[in-house]
DNA sequence: CCTTACCTTTACGCAAACGTAAACTTGATT
DNA sequence: AATCAAGTTTACGTTTGCGTAAAGGTAAGG
């Protein structure tokens, strides 16, 4: 038998992330969501949520829209399917890079909080 | 005997950083930075590129330029004086924790990245 | 059927971070 | 002195990422 999805309305996630319904749409209309409609309702799946999670982690890291949209588009690859693989592979490359930059930047940013904490003794 | 202190044009760190020459007056007119004049010219010494640099490393963490001046403001302590200091170890950990909760996500999707090339063999 | 809470679309508004063009000024070089 | 690259200010334009009404549709309870 199969075990019923769970599913979310749009205000369910926004409280549970703490962001607003709108901003939710926004990401919609930006192409990085897509929940069903059941009539005119959206109606989330667990998928979706995690979507939106990986939307959030793209935003905390300071990507914009349109970069998180090309990483999660990375996860829909049809299956198997090898399309341009060497052309993605350049892809998670570069986001791989700038990662390592970003965390290189929060070390040193990290260990520069230290030294102007000591200074206030 | 003093040493000469290392001097640069605007044109100088724009194409160092490879950034516009807009940006860095952009970030004067924030305050972020306030290089000497020396007639309507400016001229930016090595701790002005100093700043710089932290904040281009603001910038590729995603931070506003408000909040990169306010990391910036730290540096300026009027040395060992201590003025709110309770303020401002706030501001410091309130810092620490989206570094580490960064530090965090880009774990992560370092993590998911790799999952992904192991897609595409 | 009516209220109430929650949902919907449409659309204008706005702040941030520059881009870009206009219209000079300055300083070094020929 | 004339030229020319590089500097300057002023100011309007653009993109991104939502905020914020306005105006109404929908579903469940009373």
């Amino acid at each position: 038998m199969t075990v019923a999805e769970k599913e979310y309305t749009i205000s369910d996630l926004s409280k549970e992330f703490e962001i607003t319904s709108r901003s939710i749409r926004h990401y919609e209309d930006e192409k990085l969501i897509s929940p069903e409609r059941r009539g005119t309702h959206r109606i989330y799946s667990s998928r979706d949520r995690v979507r939106l999670q990986l939307i959030l982690r793209g935003k905390r890291l300071g990507f914009s829209l349109a970069q998180i949209r090309q990483i999660i588009d990375l996860y829909d690859l049809p299956e198997g399917k090898q399309k341009q693989t060497s052309l993605l592979l350049n892809l998670i490359q570069e986001r791989r890079d700038a990662l390592l930059q970003q965390r290189k930047d929060i070390n040193f940013m990290l260990k520069e909080l230290e030294m102007l904490e000591s200074k206030l003794d």
